[in-house]
Parts: structure tokens; sequence; C-alpha cells
DNA sequence: AGGTTTACTCGGGCGC
DNA sequence: TGCGCCCGAGTAAACC
């Protein structure tokens, strides 16, 4: 499931592959992916003609960013970007088609169809759904421990819905998020704003540390993902606890455990984590 | 009113 | 073999 290290590695993989490309005409067989405009003709009539400039990143968004307007994706679960040529045989469960005037193709496949494209009028996007209420970006300035701590003090949820939710700060999923957790030695189940002053330090830096990394190793590949290019992410072998159940702790004597937290699967170590 | 929880989308995979 | 349930990101609706 793509989270900030696999949207942004495919960020990189994909811009490499399709900038200054202009899109001759757009195919919809899944038209629920689509969300803005509602209208799919409308869709591919306001696609056809832009140039792609630049691919940009805002959480686990991707934005492709055109002439006028900017296409927002999100892969949710399982979405994949690829780049083909129009003769190339037809990929499984490819729902939306942008046919390139140099005869080549980028194909967006999703097995379970529940990705997202949003079109809006360049600099309009942010002002709206999806993007509008996103929190800051966790490799900004912006994203400080004071931000971070006085948020948690505002909520009564639990440390792991509080930072699965994108509102204080974008892209930890549930993969990165069990990680940055058992990172900094905290336990999914404690409220948010139980936690001390020196583990909001060191969960923030976790969260940054963990996360770069992750960007640095490609991402992880745990089901489907693969970048722009085809290829598998690094840091799945990196991981401590998640998808780890059963498994023995690389720090301790004690088991991984999976239980479910906030109604999300959730791997911790009872032992490293309090 | 506003924060929090639930329902919904979807289909492969799994358990019974 | 077959059926029904589970998973999960984010948004909208429901809830309190």
């Amino acid at each position: 499931m793509p989270e900030l290290p696999e949207v942004e590695t495919v960020r990189r993989t994909l811009e490499a592959l399709i900038i200054g490309k202009t899109i001759d005409a757009v195919e919809i067989a899944w038209p629920n992916i689509i969300k803005r405009p509602d209208d799919t003709k409308q869709f591919e009539a306001e696609l056809k003609g832009q140039t792609i400039h630049s691919m940009q990143r805002r959480g686990k968004f991707l934005l492709f960013e055109l002439n006028d307007i900017v296409l927002v994706s999100h892969l949710r679960m399982e979405g994949r970007y690829g780049v083909y040529k129009n003769e190339d045989a037809p990929v499984p469960h490819t729902h939306v088609i942008f046919s390139f005037t140099d005869g080549m193709e980028l194909r967006y496949q999703d097995v379970r169809k529940f990705g997202t494209m949003h079109i809006f009028e360049k600099g309009m996007e942010e002002t709206m759904m999806p993007l509008s209420q996103l929190g800051v970006e966790p490799f900004s300035e912006q994203f400080t421990l004071n931000l971070l701590q006085e948020a948690a003090n505002r909520t009564t949820r639990k440390i792991k819905p509080f930072l699965l939710d994108q509102k204080t700060v974008v892209g930890l999923g549930n993969i990165y998020v069990d990680e940055a957790l058992f990172r900094a030695g905290i336990h999914p189940e404690r409220l948010a704003k139980s936690l001390t002053k020196n583990e909001f330090k060191l969960l923030h830096e976790k969260i940054v540390q963990t996360l770069s990394q992750a960007v640095e190793m490609g991402g992880s590949s745990v089901k489907s993902y693969v970048n722009g290019q085809g290829e598998m992410g690094m840091f799945q072998q990196t991981l401590e606890v998640y998808g780890r159940k059963n498994e023995p702790c690389k720090h301790c004597e004690d088991v991984i455990v999976r239980t479910v937290v906030g109604g999300r699967g959730t791997h911790f170590c009872p032992t490293c984590q309090n």
C-alpha cells in the first residue's frame, strides 16, 4: 500500500519517463476512479492537448502539473502507473489510459479500483478536497516538535489513529506508523496526549528518519507495490515490526504481536514498546 | 459546533 | 467447491 515513500518513489521514477509529453487522448474503463469533473467525457476533454510539465507530491497524492490544470491522483492500496508503447499488450486491471502524441501511453492499473483522480484549475487544488484538509509535509520545516505535541494534546485519540489521520502530518500509513512507533519505543495504544516531552521528541525524530530512509531505499514492496519503472522497493527488508507477527523481535527476546488498533491491523513488540 | 466513529468503496485471499 | 468475511485510505455521513 503506497505511503509517502512509495508515492515519492513513483513520482521520481515516473517523472523521468513522461515529462514533456503531450496527451493526445484519454480512455476510461472504470469511471468511478474519476472524481472531478464528475463527467468522464469532460475529464478526457480537459486533458486532451495538455503537456506534462512536472510531477509533484502532496502527502500520498501524486500531482501531474499540466498547462493550466493539475491532475491529482491517489493510488490508495494497489494503484500503479506504468509507461508503455501503444502497441504493447493490454495489462490486466488497467482502468485509465493516457495516450501521448509520441505513441507512448501512461496506464493506470488498480486491482482494487480504490484509487481516485481529480482535475483542478492550477492553483485551486490546495483549496479543495481532497488536498485542502491535509497537514504539513514531514520533511518540511513546518513539521516541528511543537506542532506534533500541540496537535496530540488537543485530541482524545490513541497515538496510532492520530498519526494515521493526515490532518496533522501527512505521509504515514499503516506500515510506517507501526515502524515509527517501534523505533520510538511507544506502544500504539497509548493516548496521544499521554506522551512525555521526551517521547514526543523521539517520535518526531523517528517519523522523519523512518520516512526518509524508506524514500532512499525506494519504498517497501509488501504487496503489489512497484515504482513508475516497474521496480520493487528495498525497505521491506528493514521493517522491524510490520508484517512480522509471531516472528522474533530484532532487539529483544520477545515476539512481535499483531492486534487491531482503531480498526487497523497493528504490529508491535510488547517488550520494546510501552 | 466540532471532534470522533462508522459506512462505504472493491475484489483477492483466506477460513470454515 | 463454495460461500462469506476481512483488509484498508480517505471521504462523507452519522454520531455524540
